[in-house]
DNA sequence: TATCTCGTTCAATTCAAATTGAACGTTCTA
DNA sequence: TAGAACGTTCAATTTGAATTGAACGAGATA
């Protein structure tokens, strides 16, 4: 079963063993304790700290207490629209950003090199239009994203 | 140049190299033999003919012929739109199809369990509730990839 | 204060995926 | 027919990330 949500996770490149753990706690009925996810997933006490660590870092896990137990307890965050719309926002967002000032860089060395005729014109061209392409996808991709976080 | 491409591929878990590749491709004037992206890129021939064949058998480049050259020249697809439908219905869709089997696997066998008494009522019904949820959620997200195919 | 029980950290290991070199088959060329 | 120029394949290596064991530090308990 939480086989099942380990393969979810790996689709969006995180740590086999931090899929497992969200997995395990979206399931659960309670509250559980790293020694808790230890047995049940065997899995290291080391694996089992980093990857709450990372989960929490993410909101995707929250820490809760239990009275008269002093160790820490995680529950999953329920609300799966939620954390898209922060992995697209921490994740995703800051990454479109750079690869948009990549892109005006490179066009900017392509017209330097025109200028400086290290290419033949139809190159540039051919090239610049291509960067233009990408540049409006990207944009539109970004239009979209706030439409489907409403969507979701 | 080529990097900020090999980064960008690198986002879709695709090998390095093969990203290289594409990049390196889309924005050259013209087509390039083998070599010639062994010698620009500093990679093995293997790697690249292994990449190429990736590439395309997922019709990001197209072989073409160069009289007078018996080696094989590729260039690129341009339409990155088109890219991006050819991985949603070849790659996303079946992990999708494939993840909403498993959920009415888990979901019976959740059933089945309260059946035989293994787990309470109360138990049962956030279980089912939550597998719900994710349920939903990729219905939505399947409604809304059509939409986006057009937007793109 | 001495001893547990926790969670964290970090160097070492393990593991999987990417990359490579070398051998090979095929097709052209002399 | 011998040899060169290709692209492919596969076992071996490299590389980078995930996982682990062991040492540690902070609180609790006695």
């Amino acid at each position: 079963m939480i086989e099942a949500a380990a393969r979810l996770c790996q689709l969006i490149a995180l740590p086999r063993s931090t899929g497992q753990i969200y997995g395990l706690l979206y399931l659960s009925p309670s509250a559980l304790s790293l020694d808790d996810m230890v047995e049940l997933l065997r899995i290291s006490k080391a694996s089992a700290s980093t990857a709450t660590r990372q989960l929490a870092s993410l909101r995707a896990i929250r820490q809760v207490w239990v009275q008269g137990d002093r160790r820490d307890y995680f529950e999953a965050e329920p609300d799966i629209s939620a954390l898209l719309r922060i992995g697209y926002t921490e994740f995703l967002q800051p990454r479109l950003k750079s690869s948009r000032t990549r892109l005006e860089r490179m066009s900017g060395a392509l017209n330097d090199d025109l200028a400086r005729g290290r290419i033949s014109e139809a190159d540039h061209k051919l090239c610049s239009e291509r960067l233009k392409n990408i540049s409006a996808l990207e944009q539109k991709f970004q239009a979209l994203a706030p439409l489907a976080e409403k969507f979701l």
